[in-house]
DNA sequence: GTTCTGCGTTGTATCCTTAT
DNA sequence: ATAAGGATACAACGCAGAAC
């Protein structure tokens, strides 16, 4: 990839999260990790395959955690202090179950490029489990198939909110991905692809929300967000936005308080309604609205469709046009 | 690529019936 | 009397297709 790589970072500053992306290179990382020498490098040996080995052509080794980078085109953006520590916790008490995977570093020999278990590693550096690292080494992919590599783990472990996926589609975009293909290989449809590049469109007040709930706005809200953003500005969306997360409002508050505000004249009284459904259809009414949706046999279809005919008299407007007044046989 | 609309599914509140 | 379980209605959600 000769491609310079994206600058993101300034959407994903915060304080309570950890970035996940920013440097390349890393002038900042911590030296070695001053550890108590008796404790095993791993704990639990019974549970991952030996350093140094090949299994299956996979070349497993042990890595030292401070000689890892992180991945610029990251697929996940969200780690909470949180996160990492149950992380640490947990490979304190059960160890290491699977191998990190990373790819060698093109630019520092030697060194690494993470494409999953990220987390791990921060774990381990902040909260001094292991030293190191059972790693898989894919001399194989590209900084770019390592980060859908690690999309595609963390995708089937669930660990994605829909700030990471838009967070790492726009990386991708910016280092010459189209967003039709993102969406192709993602299985999104191009409606959802732009669900989530509403991301990139919030201003970084909006985004310290969405950070701090990462659960509560999903890329719906998101849209959402940045349609009223771009149309009333930045203090009305942080209001709305905070208000959304604070009283746990539903989606569908959000999107009729976006309506409102960008329509105030649009608002409609909620009109009372029923709903009856019957084992061969459904019969709805809401405010001045009748649906009705039924299955009538072909013995009773005639006299159906008469009776029918005979009630709509009392309510069916005819239609303007002398035109559309033509007798028109309309499918119930 | 953006936006609107509608559909199918899921979740939840409420009411009713039954068992204890 | 009341708790438990079932049925029903409706809201909420996620998403695709169509229109622009």
């Amino acid at each position: 990839m000769s491609k310079p790589l994206p600058k993101l970072s300034g959407l994903i500053k915060s304080g309570a999260v950890v970035p996940a992306t920013p440097m390349y290179g890393l002038p900042d990382i911590p030296g070695p990790v001053a550890r108590d020498e008796t404790t095993p490098l791993i704990e639990t040996q019974d549970k991952v395959a030996p350093p140094e080995t090949s299994n299956g052509g996979r070349k497993l080794t042990t890595v030292n955690v401070n000689l890892i980078d992180p991945n610029p085109l990251a697929p996940r953006e969200v780690y909470t202090p949180e996160m990492i520590r149950d992380r640490a916790e947990d490979l304190r008490v059960q160890g290491q179950h699977d191998p990190i995977h990373v790819i060698p570093n093109p630019s520092a020999a030697g060194r690494f490029i993470i494409c999953d278990g990220w987390t791990r590693v921060q774990a381990c550096r902040e909260h001094k489990v292991f030293d190191t690292l059972l790693a898989e080494i894919h001399t194989d992919l590209s900084m770019q198939e390592s980060a859908w590599f690690g999309y595609e783990q963390n995708e089937g472990r669930s660990q994605h909110c829909d700030l990471d996926r838009a967070m790492f589609y726009e990386k991708l975009i910016a280092a010459g991905e189209t967003a039709a293909e993102i969406a192709r290989r993602a299985k999104l449809s191009k409606t959802m692809m732009s669900f989530y590049r509403a991301y990139g469109k919030l201003p970084e007040d909006v985004l310290e929300i969405i950070r701090l709930h990462p659960g509560k706005f999903g890329a719906t809200e998101a849209y959402q967000l940045a349609k009223l953003y771009d149309k009333a500005g930045i203090r009305k969306t942080v209001s709305l936005a905070n208000k959304y997360a604070s009283e746990d409002q539903t989606q569908r508050w959000l999107t009729n308080q976006v309506q409102a505000l960008l329509n105030p004249n649009a608002q409609k009284a909620k009109t009372a309604g029923k709903t009856i459904r019957y084992a061969n259809g459904v019969y709805k009414q809401r405010g001045d609205s009748f649906e009705l949706v039924i299955t009538v046999s072909a013995e009773q279809r005639e006299a159906f469709a008469q009776g029918l005919e005979e009630l709509l008299e009392i309510a069916a407007i005819a239609p303007a046009t002398a035109e559309d007044a033509d007798e028109k046989h309309v499918e119930l």
